[in-house]
DNA sequence: ATGAAAGCGCTAACAT
DNA sequence: ATGTTAGCGCTTTCAT
């Protein structure tokens, strides 16, 4: 009862339908050259005796596994608290499984934990890699490079100036910050807080110097590090109304931050928008269509960018398999654009 | 340069070292009956080389692979929306993590996926699985039960009735539903509404069965179906209030439509706890502690639950493995309690 | 168009 | 304690 049942192989198939293994290969891999009467006999008894090609076999000949995997640093619980990665994931998701290639996910709580995955990835269980490179000092990407694995990144990996070599996706942190500040201005604001991301990732970084780009010599006591959590949006935003009790702006650097901002906005008797003007970032919609007042934010579409980063990959793998021109179309990464969603509370 | 470096073998450790392939396999897999001097010497050459096992010729000799699929079955963009996967699926790799197990993620965004996850399956790509989010009329246990792969299920399965042969792991959520019920009727309520989720899952199903055992005989305009999100929770809450005006309480199935459920009572001018108390359930922190007023809920630990399906899966292959005493200590099915957390909304 | 045969890289008896 | 050897199930030349 607990044995498994033992899966028929090549052999068997082959016996059954009274032709040689090789036919059988033929026929199970987009049957060419083989005489319709016996691909037709081989696939009756496919069928009857329920084969399904043993993968380890197949890869150990091929190399190919028609796997890659998703490789997520995760120190913190944040990461799972926030729809960012699951939007992101059901977007890769979805290219991958449109090219019959499987998803496997990697997630790293700790340290500890990069060995097994470089031991993973090294061992040639999937043909590349999709990995969030999510902190400046992460000791991953150096493990990839070694495992020799093709990778595509998603978001700007820190120790790449954005110039070349390391394929990654992102959307454009700096104009999105930029346009969200611009805003503001336009709306006649000119004490314009920030509440950053955990400055330790590009893409907080990144809207950062957005914020700078379109206020240039700001007043640094209007910058206060967040750390992309409702939490610390609270923090950030006591610190910022204690330290410029004559602000009327705030953009935060993503909109879980901008929720706990309204929060802390609400509790202090500040009305929204005309007391203080708020701009998110992100779009996410079950946050930022859910607060009081509802968010104007910056969009990006996350998705997609997942979708990109698997098609990316997937160009990639394809371009090693065929003996490519080294020169054509190699593929590139990829900046996303982003665009003000203009709700109540800017 | 895209050329993959060609990974050395067993074969050029051993060269390398001046022994057997034996020897070195013995060595790479926990060295038994290995001299001291000989181990260390073939380590040095794996190190030097940089030889990690190719996991392919080694699964399949062993016909073991050290990871299990995580299959999400998600017709709807819900799953998505909501942290519950997430931390089902954070417990679930802390676990299987910790005994060097992987984790592949299977998501089937529509019935054309079954197929493929079943030749997955079927493929021996992996030891085991864990199955979620099933529907009553989901095709996929029919599919994993002929791909033979030990399983586990995570949610009492809609064709199981609890007594037996299937293993799985839920919260109680007919008890937890009774809980939340009672203590309404402790309240002092007695107009007591209840909004469903999905009725083709059995944790609503449950829900409402508990909802019915603490109010036998209940007006069945109080019960109205939603779909597990805000939005569901909003209709269900504006058709409760139009059918049944003197309404003075509500238990929704879980927290998300809650939150719908009190956007439309404040919508409504309805004052919340006084005028109507409200109940959900999950204890979904980043959605219970954020409503206004926070939530009281019905607590389920999500995380553990995916900890303990990884446990159950891991401990019946792992008796498979060896061969155990049919009768010794077998894997039983879990249901972990809920407990009330009172918060403001009741 | 089909079959025979040689591995892919590894583990596990079985010898020694 | 170490080496020899025979596969695991499949793809892929190379014959035919």
């Amino acid at each position: 009862m607990t044995e498994t049942a033992p899966r028929p192989t090549l052999e068997a198939v082959a016996a059954r339908a009274g032709v040689s293994r090789a036919t059988v290969s033929r026929v199970v891999n987009g049957a060419h050259g083989v005489r319709a009467s016996l691909a037709e006999r081989v696939r009756r008894a496919v069928e009857e005796l329920g084969y399904v090609p043993n993968q380890a076999a197949r890869s150990l000949v091929t190399r190919r596994h028609d796997a890659v995997a998703v490789v997520v640093a995760e120190p913190e619980t944040r990461v799972f608290a926030d729809p960012f990665f699951a939007l992101q994931l059901r977007g890769i998701s979805k290219e991958l499984t449109a090219h019959d290639c499987q998803l496997v996910l990697l997630l790293t709580e700790g340290r500890d934990d990069h060995a097994r995955v470089g031991r993973y990835l090294a061992g040639g269980h999937v043909d590349g890699a999709l990995v969030f490179s999510l902190h400046l000092d992460d000791p991953l990407p150096g493990l990839i490079r070694s495992a020799g694995v093709p990778t595509v990144f998603g978001g700007r990996p820190g120790w790449s100036d954005g110039t070349g070599d390391v394929l990654h996706v992102d959307c454009d942190n700096r104009g999105g910050a930029r346009a969200a500040v611009r805003h503001l201005l336009a709306l006649g604001r000119r004490r314009i807080g920030h509440i950053t991301g955990p400055l330790d990732q590009t893409s907080a970084v990144d809207r950062l110097d957005g914020f700078r780009d379109a206020l240039p010599g700001a007043d640094p006591d209007l910058v206060v590090e967040g750390d992309f959590t409702p939490a610390g949006g609270e923090r950030a935003m006591r610190a910022l109304l204690d330290r410029c009790p004559g602000l009327d702006a705030v953009f935060a650097a993503n909109d879980l931050s901008a929720s706990g901002a309204l929060r802390v906005l609400r509790e202090r008797g500040l009305r929204v928008p005309e007391d203080v003007a708020v701009v998110g970032f992100d779009d996410m919609l079950p946050v930022a269509e859910q607060t009081h007042p509802p968010l104007t934010t910056v969009r990006q579409d996350i998705e997609h960018m997942g979708r990109l980063m698997a098609r990316l990959l997937l160009r990639r793998l394809a371009r090693e398999q065929t003996g490519q021109d080294p020169q054509d179309a190699a593929p590139r990464s990829v900046v996303l654009p982003t665009t003000l969603v203009r709700r109540a509370s800017a």
